[in-house]
RNA sequence: GCUCGAGUGGCGGAAUUGGUAGACGCGCUGGAUUCAAAAUCCAGUGUUUUAGGACGUGCGGGUUCGAUUCCCGCCUCGAGUACCA
């Protein structure tokens, strides 16, 4: 008889697709394009578990319906393999990253192709990929070879802004680039050696080298970006951060600040993910104001938000770090700030973080002249304000700003009010829109807006300070002291990097002994022989051959110079990957060809999660703008519409260890103490069943229980029976409760532990004892927890796919909930899907007692049958419904949904003995988005030959939903009493009639004469009264 | 603190523009089948009750004939962000 053999009919499949190479797709095609992507993994040692795929499954879903619906589909899939945990591994086991990655991607591949998937792997792309990075290097020059030009809003080839230089100089470039760049003429150009007009140039290209204040990480000897930490520690390792200058690759995305905030309205992503962006962008919108300092040549740039309340200046604030400090600094206060700046250099980026409460600062001794009032204004410095944002510089107006406000109390600085009618005797007013200002001189009366608009024109006809638009995005820091990423194709001449020809491309990772930094500091890469560049012959050539006169630029230089010994960072790989995706055949000419960028533009749908929202997400659009501006990619922005997939959760489990303490007074008697140690000592590992621990207990904590006073016997029972005929008293010990995750493998689904399994798990817990619960069993407790190795709660998806299938797996994961929700992950559930499967197959396969058409023709009882007998019109109904319902969810991405009502489909053709083809061939198509194993094999078994990966998708007939009645609820003041079936055609007259008649509607009106009678044809009938 | 999201049975979750709350599945209870188990099938399953009903979508108000859905005010949980001038 023919079973649901899954594991058979999922193998037999998986083959054929690749065999046929199913779901290649074609570069050129007369069917419309879609273009659906996955975030890229990163092959991770530990292979995959089954919050992985759940992302993967719905993409799957959603493409395969797409070829159902005729588009030609491009679904690709590779894998982002640069990165830090394959580099830490080589750094333990001295293996090759390469190769723990190539690994790893077996690994991968090989659990992704169980999962039934359609992707095209003829074009997996993996970022450490030679022929790959040689793309990212490209790219990288394409950004050295640009700049950003205010007036056109567009990166320019860096030619461009040579010919202007030597024209007219710099004076009317208007161009995004470092600040306090000096103004030279056409003709000072000219004079300039080429070392100094590369100087000048670095400080315009967009992707540039400078000393910056970076994140420094001692632990992974490596710099990261914002994004890369999270709470003020490492985001990969939780390793502190500290603040350090050095000298370090930037990408310059702040010249697209403001086109990355404007892109996100035309792009269709999460409100949520958007709003991040936002955040994280940060405009703010105000006035730049310049302060003189008294007696000395020099000037405080700040800027502010609040431009009107400028006459509540009581005093300045500067960040330790800014430039002026040491030099308006007065003798008399020369020691008191550098102990403060010393001080607060020393604090780690946490600590500030964490001890926000805490009011810090020191007076320079400086005064600043206030712009209108001429008033003298001292200046202070404090870490609360950041060297990174803005100028490094406030003006400080207590009354209108809370920090302001505390400082000055703190420091009992003066609290001015120009507030009118507001209290500040306890915090700062900051309301801005009750806002009238007074005590202004000018702007006496003026509300905010009013205030602010004749401030600022007063600031700039005064030459003092203009309007102006402020970003909290910081240019991004693009080099990395590691081994296992891009290498930068740039060499050092004179100090000044220099581009590797593009035709030499790739720059290739060179061997390195140890994947550590050098002895004196340097990156790994440091420690590579041959890693210099011969100019000439334009090859890679040993260190050995750089003389020292070439670094130092002297004229005997025999043209040999070393490379760059950092390397590039992990979104570097990831910033444009999905282009190269569309390139099939030319990949070794091209990043992607015109034809083939021109024909996928960008991603119609892209799937992944939410925490790449500030980081691999801006940065792609940043890429993508910057490749449009110079001509290379026909779009502005990568992805059209993005989907965040919650995570799965797992569900831990926890024995509950306790730990014993004597607690009987023992004073001055070593002989007795050493008694209860030596006891407490000899003590075997205990385990507390979850229902032994009384009910509000605190767990994991040092609040001890006495043994004695416990409701439940059994730990004095446990203590009586191992202290034996010790003179030892069993009620002095006093006890807490530790939980610890136990492997979820050991535990059923009714919460027993196998206890056997648990002490052979680790060595450990292998003499460990237990208190059981009244029937003998030991119960573990549960936590829903993010699913990962270390918390033991990992469900591998290859288990689940031998024991139920790929098919049975991904409908699952689909039935748990709605996409974008974390929900946690129970194994136990998964019969109801899969239980659903068998009887899909079974209504293709048994012939039902009174099913219709020529049941002899089956061979055996169980065979594949399907009739070719006209349906009933209730199937037909059925089918119909499900169509609906089953497009209307996957167009709107609510695939939970769609698997409830394929249940109901089945559960309904089932009882209506159907086994038409008319409805069971369409059927089949409908489902195998979802399980397409299946879905072949039944398709097969009706008499195709081809895939059923591009049939048609069922059309929906409304002909088939028409009712001719309907079964109304009659709600008597809102409440639902009894239904009442009547045909659909009656008008109000004769539906409100037809109740009204009604026996139970006289029981519930108990006589009563109703109101009133609201009728909804089709809908409700409510009568009130 | 700020921004965003979410609160519905024992559990995961349904409910189109306000119109029969709890679809579907798990779990649980009872039954059929079986030597027994698995598997399968059937029935029941929000709470409460004096069996008519009453109460029920985080809490308190409001709009409405009618609110899980709309409005106002709170509470709790989760995510992001963190002195951003």
């Amino acid at each position: 008889m023919s079973k649901y053999h899954f594991n058979d009919i999922e193998d037999k499949w998986q083959k054929y697709w690749a065999k046929n190479q199913t779901f290649k797709a074609e570069n050129k095609s007369e069917k419309p394009k879609y273009y659906v992507l996955d975030m890229f993994p990163y092959p991770s040692g530990a292979g995959l578990h089954v919050g992985h795929p759940l992302g993967y499954i719905a993409s799957d879903i959603y493409t395969r319906y797409k070829r159902h619906q005729g588009f030609n589909v491009l679904h690709p899939q590779g894998y982002d393999s640069f990165g830090l945990p394959a580099e830490q591994y080589a750094i333990q086991t001295g293996q090759h990253p390469a190769k723990t990655t190539e690994e790893n991607i077996a690994r991968y591949r090989e659990q992704l192709d169980k999962l039934g998937f359609s992707f095209d792997w003829s074009r997996e792309v993996r970022t450490s990929n030679p022929e790959y990075y040689k793309w990212t290097q490209w790219i990288f020059l394409q950004l050295f070879d640009s700049w950003y030009d205010k007036d056109q809003n567009k990166a320019l080839a860096i030619e461009e802004l040579r010919v202007v230089f030597s024209s007219e100089g710099n004076i009317h470039v208007n161009a995004v680039c470092d600040e306090g760049i000096e103004l030279f003429t056409a003709s000072e150009w000219l004079d300039f050696s080429e070392t100094k007009k590369q100087e000048i140039l670095l400080k315009y290209r967009l992707t540039y080298l400078a000393e910056t204040e970076v994140n420094w990480c001692p632990q992974l000897g490596t710099v990261l970006a914002n994004d890369e930490i999270v709470n003020g520690v490492s985001e990969r390792g939780g390793y502190p951060v500290v603040r350090k200058k050095m000298k370090q690759w930037s990408m310059r995305i702040t010249a697209y600040a403001q086109r990355l905030l404007d892109g996100l309205d035309k792009i269709d992503w999460p409100q949520p993910l958007k709003d991040s962006q936002t955040n994280w962008i940060g405009r703010s919108k105000g006035s730049s104001v310049t302060f003189n300092v008294k007696d000395h040549d020099a000037k405080i740039d700040v800027f502010t938000t609040r431009p009107d309340t400028i006459f509540g200046v009581s005093f300045m604030t500067l960040a330790p770090e800014h430039d002026l400090v040491s030099k308006i600094t007065t003798a008399e206060q020369k020691e008191a700030v550098e102990n403060y700046i010393e001080a607060t250099a020393k604090r780690s980026e946490r600590e500030r973080m964490a001890d926000v409460k805490t009011i810090t600062g020191v007076f320079t001794g400086a005064y600043a002249e206030h712009p209108f009032t001429g008033d003298s204004i001292p200046v202070w410095i404090g870490d609360y304000v950041l060297a990174g944002y803005g100028t490094g510089a406030v003006m400080s107006v207590p009354c209108g700003d809370q920090r302001d406000y505390d400082f000055a109390k703190h420091f009992n600085l003066p609290i001015p009010n120009i507030f009118k009618d507001a209290d500040i005797s306890k915090e700062a007013y900051s309301d801005k829109d009750n806002t009238i200002i007074t005590n202004s001189d000018f702007l006496n009366d003026l509300n905010y807006k009013q205030a602010t608009e004749k401030i600022i024109a007063a600031l700039e006809e005064k030459g003092v300070g203009e309007g102006k638009i402020n970003y909290r995005l910081r240019d991004a820091v693009f080099s990395r002291q590691r081994y296992w990423g891009e290498p930068f194709p740039i060499y050092y001449k004179d100090g000044m990097p220099h581009p590797i020809p593009t035709e030499c491309l790739p720059l290739r990772l060179p061997e390195v002994e140890k994947y550590l930094p050098t002895e004196e500091g340097e990156p790994p890469l440091g420690r590579a022989e041959n890693w210099s560049w011969d100019e000439k012959n334009k090859k890679i050539v040993s260190n050995e051959n750089v003389s020292p006169s070439a670094v130092e630029g002297s004229s005997n230089e025999n043209g040999i110079y070393p490379l760059e010994l950092n390397t590039m960072p992990g979104w570097a790989g990831s910033s444009w990957y999905f282009f190269r995706y569309m390139e099939d055949e030319k990949r070794d000419e091209v990043f992607a060809s015109k034809e083939a960028l021109n024909y996928w533009k960008n991603v119609d749908l892209y799937i992944g999660g939410s925490e790449h929202a500030t980081g691999h997400l801006l940065y792609s659009r940043f890429w993508v703008k910057f490749m449009h501006d110079r001509g290379l990619v026909p779009v502005e922005e990568p992805f059209k519409k993005l989907i965040n997939q919650g995570m799965i959760l797992g569900e831990s489990a926890f024995v509950y260890a306790i730990s014993f303490f004597q607690s009987k007074k023992i004073e001055d008697n070593d002989k007795e103490l050493n008694k209860y140690l030596e006891f407490l000592n000899e003590l075997p590992d205990l385990f507390l069943s979850r229902n032994k621990i009384k009910e509000g207990m605190k767990l994991d904590s040092m609040d001890l229980v006495s043994v004695s006073d416990y409701p439940y016997k059994d730990l004095y029972n446990f203590l009586k029976n191992e202290i034996n005929d010790r003179d030892i008293d069993a009620n002095e010990f006093d006890f807490n409760v530790m939980p610890i995750h136990a492997d979820v493998s050991l535990v059923n689904t009714s919460n027993v532990l196998d206890v056997e399994g648990f002490k052979s798990w680790r060595e450990d817990f292998k003499n460990a004892k237990f208190i059981l619960e009244e029937d003998g069993s030991y119960k573990v407790g549960r936590e829903v927890e993010k699913m990962s190795k270390s918390k033991y709660n990992v469900v591998n998806p290859d288990d689940i796919c031998n024991q139920y299938g790929a098919d049975t797996l991904r409908m699952y994961e689909m039935f748990l909930g709605p996409l974008e929700q974390a929900k946690p992950w129970n194994t136990a559930g998964i019969t109801g899907v899969h239980g659903f499967l068998k009887k899909l197959w079974k209504l293709y396969h048994s012939p039902f007692e009174g099913c219709k058409g020529d049941v002899s023709q089956s061979q055996e009882p169980n065979d594949f049958y399907v009739s070719d007998e006209a349906a009933s019109k209730d199937s037909l109904k059925t089918l119909h419904k499900t169509i609906k319902k089953t497009q209307e969810d996957i167009e709107h991405f609510s695939f939970n949904t769609s698997v409830s009502s394929f249940m109901i489909a089945v559960n309904e053709l089932t009882s209506q003995n159907c086994n038409s083809r008319e409805v069971l061939e369409p059927l089949a198509i409908l489902i195998s988005p979802y399980a397409p194993h299946i879905a072949e094999e039944l398709w097969q078994k009706l008499g195709h030959s081809e895939s059923i990966s591009i049939a048609p998708f069922p059309k929906f007939d409304q002909q088939y939903l028409v009712e001719s009645s309907k079964e109304y609820p009659i709600s008597f003041n809102g409440k639902m009493r009894f239904t009442l079936e009547l045909p659909l055609d009656l008008n109000k007259e004769e539906i409100e009639s037809a109740v009204m008649a009604h026996e139970k509607t006289a029981q519930y009106l108990e006589g009563r004469t109703p109101k009133k009678v609201i009728i909804v044809p089709g809908k409700i009938v409510n009568i009130v009264g």
